[in-house]
DNA sequence: CCTAATCTTTCCTGTAACTGGAAGGTCAAG
DNA sequence: CTTGACCTTCCAGTTACAGGAAAGATTAGG
């Protein structure tokens, strides 16, 4: 497989798939005589598993140690578990943030006419 | 005032105090005879303003749109709603994305028993 | 008045996680 | 043999700054 129907495969960019052999995320894969990347079924699972732990939001370290223990025989439930808990706090963590920006927010903009006077509460209140 | 005075007056790092103006997000200060920059408490609460603005996660781009709205005599108030409504509405969208993630995230947690065994549904999902 | 500490300046680099693009080699089809 | 679709490497740009080096300015203390 070169590298375009790998990254189909995957559902990543050729860019992205590159990207993370370049820094050590996947394995290098091998080369063809012409110097062309080719990708085996076990690769692409790797990309696909990287894929899908970004998509929750976990960092490209995250990712690194989640890849370790997937690929670890012997690794232990309870140390997955703590890595996602970890991603599950920041998330929280997160929400909590945008909750009181977004009441902050929909007050103001609630407590604004929007006509054409240049009065603003919103204004008012970045002053 | 010198620069650390405007800085803590703002609120914001030196380093971001300069980087403002050098983006042109603020004027440019006038300087000293010796080339330091001078602050106003215009100046300062112009900083503040933006200080303010990016807190609610408006971005460098949103603040400079806010900040010439501040500044102009001749706005209206409907501009101002406008811009700050459809920064409710980016908030309200990563609200959403953050709620799925969190619900999926947590569902997969709480169904990991996080023991020293090597199964575990987290990595079964993400594989 | 000299010195040491503190400020200030500019400039360069690094961050996260890629994306876009240029210049050039390779391969299969017609 | 040429065209077009691949592939390669390398460099720059993105966002919003932070860190640090080298050098000039200012201020306080002795």
């Amino acid at each position: 497989m070169n590298i375009s129907a790998a990254s189909k495969a995957a559902g990543l960019p050729v860019k992205t798939v590159r990207y993370y052999a370049d820094i050590g995320l996947v394995e290098a894969p091998s080369r063809s005589e012409a110097g062309y990347r080719t990708y085996d079924d076990v690769a692409v699972r790797k990309l696909v598993f990287v894929r899908r732990s970004r998509a929750f939001g976990f960092s490209i370290e995250g990712c690194r140690e989640l890849l370790s223990l997937y690929q670890d025989q012997d690794r232990t439930s309870s140390e997955v578990k703590r890595i996602a808990s970890k991603r599950l706090e920041e998330i929280g963590e997160k929400q909590r943030e945008l909750q009181s920006l977004h009441d902050e927010l929909a007050h103001l903009v609630t407590s604004c006419r929007g006509d054409h006077l240049p009065d603003c509460p919103i204004i008012d209140y970045l002053a």
